[in-house]
DNA sequence: AGCACGCCGACT
DNA sequence: GTCGGCGTGCTC
């Protein structure tokens, strides 16, 4: 009787033996294949992955494998090792790894039929490809002149400067040469005009493309032709990078710097590092793409104690001749009085605008009305009563509302402690902002742009049409604005608020604030209209807003690395975080203690155990959480500990209340 | 993770 | 007298 080992979606460090019925013969050929099996109770689908000469469990107690499901082509050694690498350095159980990132409609045993008819994606028209600058071109032949085998290459490009361009005649080739593309994006808010710039371009190349916005009949076929290799292009966000592509010759990683390339739930993988991994595996070209390059990215390509492993490429001028970069200033607030906030400087700049029919942005990155109700008699304010946070202030609706769990409540008529009428809203978000606005500029059109005005794809679309045809003035919006879109219209960018990322507890906050204003900035002025962005600001000197008036990443980066060097921080260690979260914060702590006090841990030579700390939102929808931070100069050592480390965590006995996880290169503290 | 079994509190 | 809470243990 032949015995196969099948990996399940379990949170188990191990795999299941089964028998095969003789009526399902399998060979060396089939491992790869998915199976259905008997597991307690139930039917599960799991992956054959080797064929066994034994098994350590009686022969008596084994089960048979139910059926062979032969309807899909083996996954192929490549994707086995893709999926080892993340069990091993995310310390997941590969069965885990294996069965959650195969489309839904692959693991279950009764996927649901495709209804309706396949979305057709009506044919864009042809586009020819454009001349290439100078620096597009020499980029281009770097990376032909590598030859063939593993590079890494990080394009440095300013927004406008045509790393799209670059990233078509890359996929060019790849296609000419028989092989296919792999396009990682962050956000399917951008996918669908990628993808319809794509296919104009490659019409014939059959793309694809993978986001979980796809129904699971369409993300299965999808994923199932490019497997199949009939689709040569794959367009996708993080979960893309595990599609299988046996002829994979290309990967791209758009925007490589983007948070939304890091899941934040079960795997905690990164998908530009997972992609990084797998290009080095299959021998093949990765390009890391930004304007604001990850620090972890722009060390790899610019330290030279850093065994390197990416080359920089930099495109410093617009491809759009006439598109000019946007003039940056500083605002500095301490020297004058604001009305509601606003400087004069920003007010007349608006009216400027105003009158040559131009438009304004006015980017705070705070929706609700304001961020907290506070009675001015007995100091109560407004918080959650399931978090450690405030119930932010929604006018619009009427409502107090928590940003961190939903929780909701009606605004209250007086202060709910001692009675007083007289309860104020502190603080500005979005919504109070653009009534402030349209108090003061009466005629102009407002548009609001946040998660509460654009709460669904089709409200986004239309407030994103209204903005393009010139039917809005002034723009008031949250990070949502500043990605992607053109706006030709918009020639001022107006920063409220950006002070507080500065001297934020979490040491990366500055990175992200640099490159969301970056970014925002390239909102402006794209088209024929020279763009100005203003930041108002207690601190002009800050050397994160110099370099942003110089347009100068290099600078900023360099300097973050340094202090990153000087504190022993990534890139220069390497970081895990363990995170309990319990209705009791001393059983979250408990549980870290007892973690943290494995004789190995205390005594390991090169990696650092640090104490563990109620989390910064330490409550969180009823359940209060604690974190533990692990950090090693060395990553192989790190990643040594941790899987020893993780034998020992699993087999400590917690309350079933207490939930845990491991946190490979956490982002957020 | 599911899903069993198993042993103590408030209800038809 | 039972229904049901979730603690423990197992799944090839």
């Amino acid at each position: 009787m032949q015995i196969v080992r099948v990996a399940l979606d379990l949170p188990l460090h191990r795999f299941f033996d089964y028998l095969v019925p003789e009526s399902e013969m399998v060979s060396a050929g089939d491992v790869g294949l998915r199976v259905r099996v008997p597991f307690g109770r139930q039917s599960k689908i799991g992956i054959l992955v080797e064929l066994a000469q034994a098994s350590d469990i009686p022969v008596a107690q084994l089960k048979s494998i139910e059926a062979v499901l032969r309807d899909l082509s083996p996954l192929p050694a490549d994707w086995f090792r893709l999926s080892e690498f993340c069990a091993a350095y995310y310390q997941v159980p590969l069965g885990e790894v294996m069965l959650t990132t195969l489309p839904a409609g692959l693991r279950r045993i009764h996927p649901p039929k495709a209804r309706g008819s396949r979305r057709l994606t009506k044919a864009p028209p042809p586009h020819d490809a454009p001349t290439l600058t100078a620096e597009q071109m020499s980029a281009l032949a770097t990376m032909a002149n590598a030859g063939p085998g593993f590079h890494a290459y990080l394009l440095h490009g300013v927004t406008g400067s045509g790393k799209t361009e670059v990233y078509l005649r890359l996929v060019e080739r790849a296609l000419a040469a028989g092989k296919q593309a792999l396009l990682l994006v962050p956000e399917i808010n951008l996918t669908p005009q990628l993808e319809a710039r794509v296919t104009a371009r490659f019409p014939t190349a059959g793309l694809v493309s993978l986001h979980s916005e796809l129904s699971e009949a369409a993300r299965t076929r999808n994923w199932r032709a490019a497997h199949e290799g009939t689709a040569r292009i794959v367009l996708g966000t993080r979960l893309a990078i595990f599609t299988p592509m046996p002829e994979l010759g290309l990967i791209i990683v758009d925007e490589e710097h983007d948070s939304s390339f890091k899941q934040q739930d079960g795997m905690r993988y990164s998908a530009r590092d997972v992609a990084v991994f797998r290009a080095l595996e299959r021998g093949v070209l990765i390009v890391l793409g930004s304007a604001t390059p990850s620090l972890e990215s722009w060390a790899n390509a610019t330290d030279g104690r850093i065994p390197a492993r990416y080359t920089l490429l930099t495109l410093r001028e617009r491809a759009v001749a006439s598109a000019r970069l946007p003039v940056v200033q500083r605002i500095d607030t301490r020297r004058e009085k604001l009305s509601d906030g606003l400087s004069g400087a920003l007010l007349l700049a608006i009216e400027k605008r105003l009158a040559r029919g131009e438009q304004s942005l006015i980017f705070l990155n705070r929706r609700g009305y304001a961020p907290v109700l506070a009675c001015t008699v007995c100091g109560w304010i407004s918080h959650c009563t399931r978090c450690a946070a405030n119930l932010v202030l929604h006018l619009a609706d009427g409502r107090l509302r928590c940003h961190h769990c939903g929780f909701e409540a009606h605004v209250p008529k007086a202060c709910p402690t001692c009675g007083n009428q007289d309860i104020q809203p502190f603080g500005r978000g979005t919504q109070r902002l653009e009534s402030i606005l349209a108090e003061r500029f009466p005629r102009a059109r407002l548009l609001r742009v946040d998660r509460d005005s654009a709460k669904s794809r089709k409200q986004w679309e239309i407030l994103v049409a209204k903005i393009y045809s010139g039917e809005a003035d002034i723009l008031v919006g949250t990070q949502m604005l500043a990605k992607g879109h053109d706006f030709p219209k918009l020639t001022l960018v107006g920063a409220l608020g950006a002070d507080a990322a500065l001297f934020a507890s979490d040491w990366r906050s500055p990175e992200r604030l640099f490159a969301q204003l970056m970014q925002v900035a390239g909102r402006a002025g794209r088209a024929e209209l020279p763009g100005e962005m203003l930041i108002q600001t207690q601190f002009p000197d800050h050397p994160l807003y110099a370099a942003l008036v110089r347009h100068d990443y290099p600078a900023f980066a360099d300097e973050q690395l340094k202090e990153r060097e000087q504190a022993g921080f990534p890139p220069y260690s390497s970081q895990a975080m363990l995170r309990a979260e319990a209705p009791q914060i001393a059983d979250a702590l408990a549980f870290l203690t007892t973690a943290r006090a494995w004789p190995e841990a205390v005594a390991h030579p090169a990696v650092t155990l640090y104490d563990p700390v109620p989390m910064r939102l330490a409550r969180r929808a009823n359940l209060e959480r604690a974190q533990l931070l692990i950090e090693s100069p060395s990553r192989r050592a790190l990643q040594a500990f941790l899987s020893a480390w993780c034998h020992l965590i699993n087999s400590i006995k917690a309350s079933s209340r207490l939930r845990w996880h491991l946190e490979v290169d956490p982002l957020e503290f």
